[in-house]
DNA sequence: TTGTAAGCGTTATCAT
DNA sequence: ATGATAACGCTTACAA
């Protein structure tokens, strides 16, 4: 039961120099002689001594906490952040709170606010949709916080922002829908209030357009991201006079409800409807057909905008790096087939 | 920008008294005149103070940090369980932060270790199969680490232990196959390290043994908690020349693997195959047909091992609070039909 | 009930 | 290259 940590004192003593010296060796100051080093280090070595973070921290009057802000009801995605995070934390002597939003109730600005005045991260992670959020990022300016935006397209200025280009990302997928011979493609879009909704949206009729494909509305259904909204709106397209032969869904899980919807009325797939979702959730593999679907580099991401925070140590201000755009992949699985009808 | 926070110092020169009353009134002391009381809180609004919680931790020796240690390939759940603690630790001065683990690296005890002795989080949540670990609990108990155990049954001792009473669950659940006349019923188990698969099994068994079923060795199949492995098992089970008319397995993955392998067989379902799964993961309500399985209070858990980790304020050993174990609920839907064949 | 002094473990600053 | 001293913002222990 090791109760009582040696200190930088204890160090300091053994090795018969001052605390400073000490300190000086953890902190890798260049002047220092190897001899001292040496001995410092053996020291340290032998007491089994580790800097207490709470000391270092109240000294440099900054912590080491990276805070992970979402509001997303997509758990994989969630994880999958974290892990990347961590990923680039590791070796670092940075750690990763997480602080979920209740996105949508009237007191998270204030809950937001609360979590950063008291905690005082060094740097903050914006999950999208939280990191579309302008009063949000007003409040990060205000509160003089450091923080990097995640999301399905560059903010506007770009900096600060690390994105999943999704506008290109999904016009690829469609360009493969046209290609495997539809032209009677629709789309189930996500809710107009997040980003990459819209971006999504834009890749699909950036994506007829360059077909030479008219932009039907009747063809573009507006769900919410549930497996729900996609059951709907699958409904609602295949029990149309002439329905769809090929269908983008905006995300996997109304990708499912389209699927559901379509075997429930005893359509046979792919070869009656195609399908194609976006985010490659776990499940994508499993549905039946299994889904081809467009997959974002997020662990990448994640990792990169957590190197953005720790390295860019000293500015709080707007000029820290650039933007930095990934590129998605379409990952082909069984369930795009030519149009059968 | 503000950039420097009011002190305590600065809030006693601003009621004209001293730190020590500052830090009185913000402690809750109850030795303070009402008078006193209300010219520090007005001079704290007035300033905006929030106390510096580095200080706060370096004066008292200890941080306001709970960690969450896991190696769970189950998103849902992890999250979840971040949501319960969170919600336990709303109003409080702690943060939540996390530490995944990688299961089966060899370094995993090592980096546990790291992490423990630099943060020296005030305590550790360990979910599932961490909190199995013999190992990990002893270099907590070496850390002088507080600790909570999640986990699928009452941990030996029965102390520093949250779990939901697993074996009782599926004891329940095969019961509602027996119930609905199912005479012939398959188990496709976890794996035998993890504890939640023995656990689950256990239940199996004893709910045959009650019905006064056979406990046939063939009827066994362990899987390893994947949706390939389902499907395998779904596979073997199905083209034995007696098969069963009802599959109970382990967790919803699989259960969407014995799924998909039925449907690959052309089996109509649930007339011809009866299947019920475990954890009530997303997904379960989308399948074809909408899976029957058992959903664990999760949220509840996470709140109260939480809470017992903040609440427990003294003690770092043994003695803290009794066990507690959690019922869990089987989710009808409709994966469940009488035998059909 | 309130205040004073010392200390928590580290780093910055300025000497030497 | 190394050391002495004074912060950092708070709490404990003791005095008044």
């Amino acid at each position: 039961m090791s109760v009582n940590q040696p200190t930088i004192q204890d160090v300091a003593r053994a090795a018969g120099v001052s605390k400073m010296t000490v300190s000086r060796v953890v902190n890798c100051s260049p002047r220092i002689t190897d001899e001292t080093r040496r001995k410092v280090q053996e020291a340290m070595g032998g007491l089994g001594y580790i800097p207490n973070p709470q000391a270092r921290a109240l000294a440099l009057r900054r912590n080491f906490l990276i805070a992970l802000v979402h509001a997303s009801r997509n758990a994989q995605t969630v994880l999958d952040i974290q892990q990347g995070v961590l990923d680039a934390l590791a070796g670092t002597e940075f750690a990763l709170v997480v602080r979920p939003l209740d996105r949508g109730s009237p007191t998270m600005l204030d809950d937001l606010r609360h979590f950063l005045e008291r905690q005082r991260p060094f740097g903050v992670l914006l999950m999208a949709p939280v990191s579309e959020n302008g009063q949000v990022i007003e409040l990060c300016g205000e509160l003089g916080c450091r923080y990097m935006r995640m999301g399905s397209a560059l903010q506007t200025g770009g900096t600060r922002s690390i994105a999943s280009d999704d506008r290109e990302a999904v016009r690829g997928a469609v360009d493969h829908l046209v290609g495997a011979g539809h032209r009677r493609i629709a789309l189930v879009a996500g809710p107009g209030d997040y980003l990459s909704a819209r971006e999504r949206q834009a890749g699909f009729e950036a994506a007829l357009q360059a077909a030479g494909l008219p932009l039907l509305p009747e063809m573009i259904v507006e769900g919410d991201y549930s497996y729900a909204s996609g059951l709907a709106a699958g409904a609602t397209l295949l029990d149309m006079a002439e329905p769809p032969t090929a269908v983008f869904a905006s995300n996997d899980d109304m990708a499912a409800g389209v699927m559901q919807a379509a075997r429930q009325r005893g359509l046979e797939l792919p070869a009656a409807l195609s399908i194609i979702g976006f985010d490659d959730m776990g499940v994508a593999a499993y549905m039946w057909p299994p889904l081809t679907t467009v997959r974002r580099p997020i662990n990448a991401m994640a990792h990169a905008a957590a190197d953005r925070l720790v390295r860019g140590t000293d500015e709080v201000d707007g000029t820290t790096g650039d933007a930095e755009l990934f590129r998605s992949t379409l990952i082909l699985r069984g369930s795009v087939a030519p149009p059968g009808r």
